[in-house]
DNA sequence: ACCTGAACACCGTTCAAGT
DNA sequence: ACCTGAACACCGTTCAAGT
């Protein structure tokens, strides 16, 4: 009884639910048509791959971010809510955040938080290749960000978090890392996002600045 | 006629050759072992599992940067120049590179980076929860380019690179994209990087200026 | 047009057997 | 201690057959 016709839609959507609940790995084609209550071959009527598919999550996955845009408010502001909605993703779909800043993608899903970036800084007085620079600069210190929280890029607690400053890191070897291993250990990832946020901003108003002046 | 003996090293050694010649998809415990002229089970008698192996690659491919500090030079030289040292691994093993972000590694490879760029920040001044921060943000930035520059993050060239301006984006939906379509295809990686590097580095001396001021 | 099972060429890993 | 083949429980995808 398939209450419901299988689609593209649905498999993705399955794949997803599959992926936050099991992590990437559990995701097989095989296992994905279990889920549904199909056979694994129906899967390919509406997805040509298991690729193609991915590439599907990775889409809607980007696509499902909540962007708030306040034309009034003025384009730092902007800059921030647009950087926060796009951390949303690794809050909402923490296990498929890898997948999304690992596929290039060349769908609306993925230009449309560029056109809004782009706009924005438009509106800052960037054109061109110095918006184009801008975008680049943010889109990689957000991805960097996400890696951290969504728990592949190290936040560098040394050897295992728990047990703090009884890890195993030779204090004369490392120092630094083990002097700081109780802060290194801790992360509030939105205080250090904002943080890292914020010094971006503060960056390109001055950079801003300094082009004025010199024109 | 093995001519060494097996070894994690070798074993390594092989799956990061294959890594770079056939790519990321390529690697499987069958296909090192032929490589090696070994059974595949073999390889268990030097590594726990292809998990193990991968966590070996991401740390090899680590320790293989070359840092080169200069004590004498200024912080944002030495800061400048270990950003740098890092992006090499992008060069010397791109197609191991997503491998390298994307693991957490607890070994001394993963942590002398980080040792070196404590040392550094804090001759720049910068103590404790900031030096900390500091790190987290240029690591957050580095891996971002990283990933760009590797070919996984978008660097939006719309559609496909190969037809600029020929791309198949919408200018009513996407007039920012779509004018900005020939800037956006191309990407120069060492500008790039370099120009968000000396943003940042701009913007750490603010910080660093900021807090002298009310101090 | 959509679904499907059988089959093919792969996986990682366990186990028992060898030296 | 190190190596190994057989076996198990999985993969993605092609193909031919069904409706």
């Amino acid at each position: 009884m398939p209450s419901e016709p299988l689609s593209r839609g649905r498999i993705v959507a399955a794949a997803i639910d599959l992926i936050e609940r099991e992590g990437a790995d559990a995701v097989s084609m095989r296992r994905i048509a279990a889920e549904l209550g199909v056979g694994v071959m129906s899967l390919y009527n509406h997805v040509p791959n298991k690729d193609a598919l991915l590439n599907g999550v990775a889409e809607t996955v980007l696509s499902r971010i909540e962007f708030t845009d306040d034309p009034g408010a003025p384009w730092t502001e902007r800059v921030r809510e647009q950087a926060r909605a796009f951390r949303q993703i690794a809050h909402h779909h923490p296990r498929s955040t890898m997948l999304v800043v690992s596929r290039q993608l060349h769908s609306a899903a993925g230009l449309l938080p560029v056109e809004r970036a782009l706009a924005t800084l438009r509106e800052a007085g960037f054109e061109g290749a110095d918006a184009v620079r801008m975008v680049r600069m943010f889109v990689a210190y957000i991805v960097g960000s996400l890696l951290r929280e969504v728990g592949v890029t190290p936040t560098f607690a040394p050897a295992q978090t728990r047990t703090i400053n009884a890890d195993g890191v030779d204090p004369v070897l490392f120092p630094e890392v083990s002097s700081l291993s109780e802060l290194l250990g801790e992360c509030d990832h939105e205080a250090e996002f904002e943080f890292g946020l914020e010094l971006l901003i503060t960056a390109i108003e001055a950079y801003a600045g300094r082009r004025e002046g010199t024109r």
